[in-house]
DNA sequence: GGTCACTATGACAACGTTGTCTCCTCCGGG
DNA sequence: CCCGGAGGAGACAACGTTGTCATAGTGACC
C-alpha cells in the first residue's frame, strides 16, 4: 500500500480511502491511485483489514464427516449458497467421524476467527465449545445434536421417518423386517433404530433384536449382515437401510442374492428411481437442512440473542417400488 | 493476550513465548500462563500472527463448478486430504460455470492471502491471474487448462478416453453412434467431441454431425436430443454421454424409451454397476486428479520454481454391459 | 476582509501478534 | 571479590490496514 502511495504521490491513507470507495477523494487523485494500484497489482490484505477493524473475517466454518459424501456435499452447497448471499466464504473440513479431529478443526477455525461454525458433530462431548461460544462465535449443529451443551440445532425427523418406513412395509404384508444401521454411537443411527423399534410396536410386530445389525457400513459388514438376516426359515422378508451408505452396500449385496427382500432406504440418492426395482426411500431435503442451519447461524452472527433453537425438518416416504415387493 | 498477561502477572511477550512453545520460559511461569489462558478461554488470533510473521496463512483456495456435484466433491475430498497433510485448510467456492464468479472468488482468495489456488476454470481468460501469480500465489488448473496464460495444469485424457469409447462401441458392431456433450465452451466437452470425431475416423465410421448434440445438460435438453437421435430410419444405435450429468439425464430419458441403444458414459458414477444393464464408462481417478493437483500446488508453495507442468492422467474403459448391447 | 463551512489530504495510533534487543539475576571460576 | 556467561523476562517496533483527528486550501456569505 505504501508502494502504491509513493507511486501515486499521496499518503497511504488516501490509498486506503480509494480502495474503500470513501468519498472526499478528488477524482484526479483517485484516478492516479487507481493507476498505481493497477500497475503494481496491489490487492489489499484482508487479514490486516479485519485485524484493524475488529470486524468479522467474512468466513464461516463448516465441518462434516466427509465432504466427498454426496449427502454432505449437497449440504455444503446449500450452506455455500447462503454464505455467498451474506457475502461470506466457507472453510470446510472433514472430521472423518473422529471427535478429536472435529475438535481440532473447530479450534483451528476459531483461531482464524471465523464468524460462525456449522458442524455435523462426530463426538458427544462439546464442552470445549463453551469458551468459544461465550467469546462470541456462534455454533449451529446440523443433523445431530450437541452432546452435552445447549446449542442451536437443525435435525431431520429420524424417528418419524423410520416409523413411516416400517409402516409402509407392514402395509405391504411384511412381519419380518430387518434394520441395517450405522454405528449406534451416531445420533441419527441410534434415533432411527429407536424409530424402527417404535414402528414395530405401532404395527403390532414383535421387535426382534436378531433382525438388527448396527455398525460402520463397509461392503463386507453389510454383505455379511445380509447373508445372516436373509437366510434360514425365519429370514427377514424386508430390509430397512439406515442411511445412504448402508443402502449402497445393501443394494450391491442384494444384486447377487437369489431372494430379493423388500427394501426401504433412509436418505434419498441419485438414480434410486432407475434401479430395478426402483428404490423406495425416506427422503428429506438436504438443501433445506443446510439452508436452515446457515440462516440460523447468520441470524446469530447478526446479533440474534434469543434462546437456542431446535429445528426438526420433516421427512417423507417416496414409494418407488422396492418397498412394495410382496413377502 | 494482554488480559492473559495481566492475570498471570507477566508481559505479553512471555505469553507469546508460552503459546509458541518457545524455550527459556520458567516452568512455573509457563504454568501460571497456561492457567490464565485456560481461565480466560484465550485463543490466539491467527490473522494477527500471520500478519506479523509475514508467513503463509495456512489456507488454500479451491474453486470448482459446484461443490455439490459428486465429481467435484470427490475432488474436494482428495484436495482436503493433501492439504491436511501439509497442515493447511481449504476455502472452497462454486463458480457455477460463470467466469465472473470464478474471477471474483480467485481475487477474494488472493485478498485473503491464501497460500495457493486450485481452480477448475469456468472461463477462458485468465490474464487477471498474472499479477497474482507474479505476486507469489501459485495457481494450478484442474481438469481444464488456463485460457490464455501458461500455468500448471492437471488434466485427464479426454481425447483418448472418447476414442476408446467409440472403438468399444464399434467393436460391438455399432456404426451409427451419437454423442451427447456438455456446452462446447467447456474444454472437456470440446475435447471429448474431438475425441469422438477422431474415434469415428479411426474406426472407419463417417462422422455425422446430425448425431451430435452439445449443450448444458438438463432433463429436457437431453430428453429432446434422445428423441431426435433415436428416431427415424437413420437412428443411432449407440450413445456416448459426455459427462456424468449428461449420463444421468440420458439414463432417465432412456428408461422410458422403447428401444434401448448401447451406451457408454464419460466419468464413472456410483451405482453404475447396479443399473440394468450396468453402465459401461470411461473412468478416471478423480481422487488422483485432486492429489496430483494439490501435490503440485504444494511443491510450488514450498518454492518449486521449475517451468509450468502439464500432467495428463490416464483413463480406462470399464466395460459393464451397456456398451455391449447389439445394434 | 473576516468568519464559516466544506473539501481534500495527511499524521498518527491502534488492531493482536512476534522478532530483536536489552536488562536483570544468579552462579561458577579465577 | 570480581567477571563472564547463561537463563529468564520485558520494552519496543513492526506487520498492513483503517479510524480519528488535525490541517491546509477554497469559496460563500455577512
Amino acid at each position: 500500500m505504501s508502494d502504491v502511495a509513493r507511486l501515486a504521490g499521496v499518503s497511504i491513507k488516501t490509498v486506503s480511502r480509494v480502495v474503500n470507495d470513501e468519498p472526499a477523494v478528488h477524482p484526479d487523485t483517485a484516478e492516479r491511485v487507481m493507476a498505481a494500484i493497477e500497475q503494481l497489482g496491489f490487492r489489499r490484505n484482508l487479514g490486516a483489514r479485519n485485524l484493524r477493524r475488529g470486524s468479522t473475517t467474512g468466513t464461516i466454518g463448516l465441518i462434516v464427516e466427509d465432504v466427498g459424501n454426496p449427502f454432505y456435499s449437497e449440504l455444503n452447497r446449500a450452506v455455500e449458497r447462503i454464505a455467498t448471499s451474506f457475502g461470506r466464504q466457507v472453510l470446510t473440513g472433514s472430521s472423518e467421524e473422529n471427535s478429536d479431529r472435529e475438535r481440532e478443526l473447530v479450534l483451528e477455525f476459531c483461531a482464524r476467527r471465523v464468524d460462525g461454525i456449522l458442524v455435523v458433530p462426530a463426538g458427544l462431548q462439546h464442552g470445549y465449545l463453551v469458551p468459544e461460544m461465550r467469546a462470541g462465535t456462534p455454533v449451529v449443529f446440523i443433523d445431530r445434536p450437541a452432546g452435552d451443551i445447549v446449542a442451536d440445532t437443525v435435525l431431520v425427523d429420524n424417528l418419524g421417518g423410520t416409523i413411516e418406513a416400517v409402516t409402509h412395509l407392514a402395509q405391504h404384508g411384511h412381519r419380518r423386517i430387518a434394520f441395517l444401521g450405522d454405528s449406534p454411537d451416531i445420533f441419527t443411527a441410534a434415533e432411527r433404530l429407536r424409530g424402527f423399534r417404535e414402528g414395530c410396536v405401532r404395527n403390532g410386530i414383535s421387535y426382534d433384536e436378531s433382525l438388527v445389525s448396527m455398525g460402520t457400513p463397509t461392503p463386507d459388514s453389510v454383505g455379511n449382515a445380509v447373508k445372516r438376516l436373509l437366510d434360514g426359515p425365519d429370514a427377514a422378508t424386508a430390509v430397512i437401510a439406515g442411511n445412504n451408505r448402508v443402502a449402497v452396500h445393501l443394494l450391491r449385496a442384494l444384486a447377487h442374492a437369489e431372494r430379493r427382500p423388500a427394501m426401504v432406504g433412509f436418505d434419498d440418492f441419485e438414480l434410486a428411481d432407475l434401479l430395478n426395482p426402483p428404490v423406495t426411500v425416506v427422503a428429506h431435503d438436504v438443501s433445506a437442512l443446510g439452508h436452515a442451519a446457515a440462516e440460523l447461524l447468520f441470524a446469530r452472527v447478526q446479533g440474534d440473542q434469543s434462546p437456542p433453537r431446535k429445528v426438526v425438518l420433516p421427512v417423507h416416504l417416496v414409494a418407488r417400488g422396492s418397498g412394495e415387493v410382496a413377502p
